[in-house]
Parts: C-alpha cells; structure tokens; sequence
DNA sequence: ATAAATTTGTAGCAATGGCTACACTCTGTA
DNA sequence: TACAGAGTGTAGCCATTGCTACAAATTTAT
C-alpha cells in the first residue's frame, strides 16, 4: 500500500513525514549549538507558539522520536538521532545543489526547507552525481568544457 | 509582513497555496482532455473522497478561483485561469529540470507534485537557465555565480 | 527568602483536509 | 414514463497545526 502510482497522494505522504523531519532536525541543530534544547528554543526556530511546539513534541515522544519530560529539556531518542542524521544530510544535499545551479544561500535555505521533503531517493541521488560532476555527467563535451 | 526571513514561516505560506494550485492546475488539465470537469474526475486525480472535493471546490468558489454551481461541472474564474497556467508552467519547468539532471519520468513526476510549491522565482529561473544552456553553458555567467 | 521574570503547561477555539454514512438529484435505458 | 445507477450534497466524525488566555512551575534578581 505505499507505493500507490499517484503524485498527489504521494505528496500528501510526504507531508505527514514534514513536521517530524523539520522537528528532529532543529532539535539535533539546537543540541548541537547550545548544548541543550528547550521549547523555546524550539518556538523561536520555527517561529510558532511553545504551544504548538509541546503539543507537537508530545506526538513525536508518542511516536519514539522525542525524550521529554515537564519542564524539562528536549531530547531526541536513538530513532530521533537516526532521523535527524538523515534529514540533515538530505537538507544539506538539497542547499548545496540549489546553491550550485546559481541560487543565492538565503533563496537556497528557504526553498530547501519545503523542496527537501519531497525529493525521492533518486532525485537526491542525482543531485549528488552532478554536485560531484558539476554537472557534466549529463553529456561527454560538458566534461571537455570544464577544468 | 509577508516577507519574514524565516524559512520555516516561508515553507507553511508556501502550503496554504498549494491546495489552490493542484486544483485549478487540474481543473484546467480536465477540461482541456475531456471538454469539461466533474467533481468525479477532481476526486480520481486527487485521490480524495468526492466529499473532500466538494468542500475545497466551495473555499476556492469563495476565493474566487473556480466557478461552481450544484449538480454542475466544474469551472474556472479568469483569476483561477490565470493562476492554472502560472502553475503549469511551473509544474512543467520543475520535471523538466528534474529529467534533465537525470531523473527518471515518474519520479520527476511525482517529486514535482510537492517540490513545485516551494521553488521561489529564483529558483525556477536558476532552472530555466540551466535547460537553456543545457546544463553545459556555466563558463562565464554561471562562474560568476560560484565564487 | 521573596519577588519578579521567564518558561512551560493546559483549556479551548479556528481552519484545513481526510473519512463514512446517508440523502438527494440527475441521466440513461428499459 | 419509470427506475436503476451514477454523481453530488450534507451531516458529522477525526487528526493536525495554528492561535489566545490563563495557570503553574522554574529560574533569576533583589
Ligand atoms: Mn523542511
Ligand atoms: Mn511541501
Ligand atoms: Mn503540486
Ligand atoms: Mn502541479
């Protein structure tokens, strides 16, 4: 039943799996940078109420993504880390490919946080064959015309 | 205050049009192949019950975008019009970009379906430069856009 | 230690987009 | 003409993600 053929459903697929993404991966981000993260740290990030953010970090505790406890700090469980690391390196893949074909860093960051959700394996693999290509890969006189 | 310089502020703006988008785009799509479009025909491509259809078809009635009578087929405002072709032009250049750096139809297909409603202007003309010039032409202007 | 400020939790509301069940209208064919 | 089947509308449910307002806890400053 995952594989249905239809863009739109995929799509909608897609953007079940958004919010948990974005979520896990600011929190690693905040850890990272501070040391600890905290719901505020959280509402200001995504630029929510810290109502919003409890409720949405109590489902992802719900789904074993999140370590929480009242008043306490945010933490990510072993899964939480695993997702974190994966939509990291895909956010990254996603910033460093718009960046190449001539997007400006700001535009980069902004569309990547939307587009990165929705690129398949296979597109973040070709992404990364021209980034490692620049982009020659497509045709044999590209490859003569760069250095 | 449209403009903040959040990304994440930027991504949830980019989904409350993305409904409205899908729709007239897949309005005009019907009509276009069968000479007029049913709530039927919206609730197959979608993938939604007829009742999901129904319901978004009144929100764009009251937004202007689509004209709607009970029992009647589905229309399109000259706004919603306007924005179905902006949106199939869009559509277009994303899976078409997509193929180009080597992904396959299907996935292009699919991919764009969400990536389409986060690629900013900036974006889509990075695209289409890089369709024009085939992906090779990145001598001289586009080495200006690397450091 | 107390008071103030900040942070977090909870109650309750709205909008959106899924759904099933049931009622009604329209249409094509008997 | 009648009626069966297809299409559409409506009621009402759920989940998600926004919000404000208020309450409780925690931290910081006096
Ligand atoms: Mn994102
Ligand atoms: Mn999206
Ligand atoms: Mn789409
Ligand atoms: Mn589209």
């Amino acid at each position: 039943m995952p594989n249905r053929p239809n863009p739109f459903a995929k799509t909608r697929r897609d953007h079940a799996d958004e919010t948990a993404e974005d979520y896990v991966e600011a929190i690693a981000d905040i850890e990272m940078a501070s040391g600890s993260c905290r719901v505020k740290d959280l509402s200001e990030r995504m630029q929510v109420s810290h109502v919003t953010v409890t409720r949405i970090l109590s489902r992802l505790s719900d789904a074993g993504l999140v370590a929480r406890e009242p008043y306490g700090p945010v933490g990510l469980t072993p899964r939480g880390l695993e997702m974190a690391a994966a939509s990291r390196t895909r956010h990254e893949t996603v910033v460093a490919f718009l960046e190449r074909i001539g997007v400006s860093n700001a535009t980069a960051e902004h569309d990547a946080e939307g587009m990165e959700h929705h690129a398949s394996k296979e597109t973040l693999e070709a992404m990364r064959r021209y980034l490692r290509h620049d982009g020659s890969a497509m045709t044999e006189e590209d490859a003569g015309n760069r250095q």
